[in-house]
DNA sequence: GACCCGATGTAATGTTATAACATTGCATTT
DNA sequence: AAATGCAATGTTATAACATTACATCGGGTC
């Protein structure tokens, strides 16, 4: 929803159709479904995509170049995706400890952690393992 | 190197190459710089990338969209990747208890993990804070 | 020789992302 | 109302990354 009393716009057309989605898109997946509501620009899509993980609201997912609503708002949190190769579900967690022992890898070198990207593929309980796992 | 005493290939040309640099590569700056070996086409680096990644000689970095040699032969083990977003300068870490953590999240729903991506982003000791964080 | 097979090439295309610059719509000021 | 400012959006082109479909070449084996 636009926030105060400002016109709606196309960022808040691309968060509300990730809301409605529910699942990782692709940016080009949202153009063209927001082009009956006059979205006819890839940059658009992109802009309002940025702007969107600036504040937060998105989450952009590597591992499948798509992109998904923020489950709640978890501030500078590190979030884990689980992805299930089967289905293509997707579910966000926010690991307070893990993202504390990632950190601790770095003590010795000296490295200062800034984001990090943590997406596990698998398979989830409705697509059960594959043949090659059984 | 070839393994046994078969004829060099261009797999093995990608490979060596990803030794001599060192660091993350997108496959088309692999092309371009195995042209002097004869590697004309895009297809050839992307073949060559699926089998070393298949054999686990190299890894991709999901949020580079680039590809890296593997600091040593580590099987089913997840590896972390330290990202320098300074230099550019990647660190492969491999640790076990966080692969073990990450597990152990999804035991409640069901999820079975197949493979992780992690890839810490910051700063290294050479690269020093940004200044929006001193 | 005839056959198969793996490695490679060619060409086209698909997908994701950004750059550079122009235009529009609306609010504020004068 | 005109002038101004600014954010949002559009247009166009292109860069960057990746895959598909099909052809060819060279070595082994029967």
């Amino acid at each position: 929803m636009p926030q105060g009393r400002t016109r709606l716009t196309h960022t808040d057309r691309v968060l509300e159709f990730l809301r409605r989605q529910g699942r990782p898109v692709s940016a080009y997946e949202i153009l063209e479904a927001l082009r009956e509501d006059g979205v006819t620009a890839a940059t658009t899509v992109y802009r309002a995509l940025a702007k969107l993980l600036d504040v937060g609201h998105v989450h952009r997912i590597e591992s499948l170049n798509a992109w998904t609503v923020c489950c709640e708002p978890h501030h500078s949190e590190t979030p884990v995706f689980e992805i299930c190769d089967g289905c293509g579900n997707v579910t966000e967690h926010v690991a307070s400890h893990l993202a504390r022992d990632i950190a601790a890898l770095s003590t010795n070198s000296g490295f200062v952690p800034d984001r990090s990207v943590i997406e596990i593929h698998g398979r989830c309980s409705d697509c059960g393992p594959t043949a090659s796992n059984t």
